[in-house]
DNA sequence: AAGCCGGGGCC
DNA sequence: GGCCCAGGCTT
């Protein structure tokens, strides 16, 4: 390409880095860690944001500091206190890794390629914190930005390494942290997926995609099958009976008894060396890819148990809500 | 490349 | 009920 064509292309992003950071800076939500230097909170912050929104990640990052203020403190923890704290943010595996990489490194490397050898991040959080707490120049490409771009250049199946391309082609070297932000908060707040405010958008003349918003990127479908289970509460002479669930689902927390698929009763029964359990109801609740109803059983005879400080999966919660509401008197 | 992995808010 | 979120890991 000749000079001629660089220089325009040159001013062509100049001009879109200036209108998109003019509105950030003009229009950006005020995050707890919005202004915040220290990697570690970053790094935090990246990890629960994770397939996440804002407003449900907020009270973690706030919950989580206050236990685990450095990294050194969330190494000297037990797994189980991380649980305990993430319980009920979902994707269980980040507290796990969040835990294993304290273990492995005392102090944060400060590039992305260094960066991206550490568990539980993949590109986007690499990126992120290179970016925001170190000030490299490569883009995070999130879900956010995925859409804008493709919208932006009417694609409808950009892959991943074309994204990473056009992102960084695009990218306000002088202020990556603020770009990669910037974008992102666009995408949450004015690129919407389902109906995006086009008369608010900043950028608005650079999107060739914009009269027909829906179709860049194509939406991917996705498939829930349905589950079957009972769950079996019982409060045995040693107080509530929990087991630590092993596996990726739910891994590293503590839960009731659970069976799926047909005589899932009788196993259990069976498993606990009990003889009859009785019906109190029925729980539903979806994964990603499964939706699953639970018919909730308790053994007769049983008073009152709790779960004591051990972390709970939202699931476990609500059929341990069911079966206790159902031994109260008004329910 | 495709599956798996939570929970919640919005339509 | 479907969609999708400041994704990453495993197979």
């Amino acid at each position: 390409m000749g000079e001629r064509g660089f220089i325009v292309g040159s001013q062509l992003h100049t001009s879109l880095q200036q209108a998109l950071l003019g509105w950030y800076y003009q229009h950006k939500r005020n995050l707890p860690w919005r202004g915040e230097t220290e990697a570690y909170r970053i790094l935090l912050s990246e990890v629960l944001l994770q397939q996440t929104r804002v407003e449900q990640a907020i009270p973690y990052y706030h919950r989580f500091l206050a236990v685990f203020p450095s990294l050194a403190a969330l190494a000297q923890a037990e797994l189980e206190a991380v649980l305990r704290v993430w319980q009920g943010a979902g994707y269980y595996a980040r507290a796990r890794h969040l835990h294993r990489l304290a273990q492995t490194v005392s102090e944060l490397p400060s590039t992305y390629s260094a960066l991206l050898e550490l568990p539980g991040l993949g590109p986007y959080t690499a990126a992120a914190v290179a970016s925001i707490a170190f000030g490299e120049p490569v883009a995070a490409v999130d879900g956010n930005v995925r859409r804008m771009l493709s919208r932006w250049m009417a694609w409808e199946a950009p892959s991943p390494k074309q994204l990473q391309a056009k992102a960084d082609e695009l990218l306000a070297p002088e202020a990556p942290g603020d770009w990669n932000q910037a974008m992102m908060e666009l995408g949450a707040t004015v690129c919407l997926p389902q109906t995006p405010r086009c008369e608010r958008c900043p950028v608005a003349w650079f999107c060739r995609g914009k009269a027909e918003p829906g179709r860049y990127p194509t939406p991917k479908k996705r498939v829930q099958t349905p589950v079957e289970a009972v769950a079996l509460v019982w409060v045995g002479p040693d107080g509530l009976y929990l087991e630590r669930r092993e596996g990726r689902l739910l891994g590293g927390l503590w839960g009731v008894p659970v069976e799926e698929g047909a005589g899932a009763l009788e196993r259990l029964l069976q498993r606990l060396g009990l003889e009859r359990a009785e019906r109190v109801g029925t729980v539903q609740h979806a994964f990603t890819h499964r939706k699953l109803r639970v018919q909730v059983y308790r053994v007769p005879g049983n008073g009152l148990g709790d779960a004591g400080n051990r972390p709970l999966s939202r699931l476990d919660r609500k059929i341990l809500e069911l079966a206790q509401a159902d031994l109260l008197p008004c329910g």
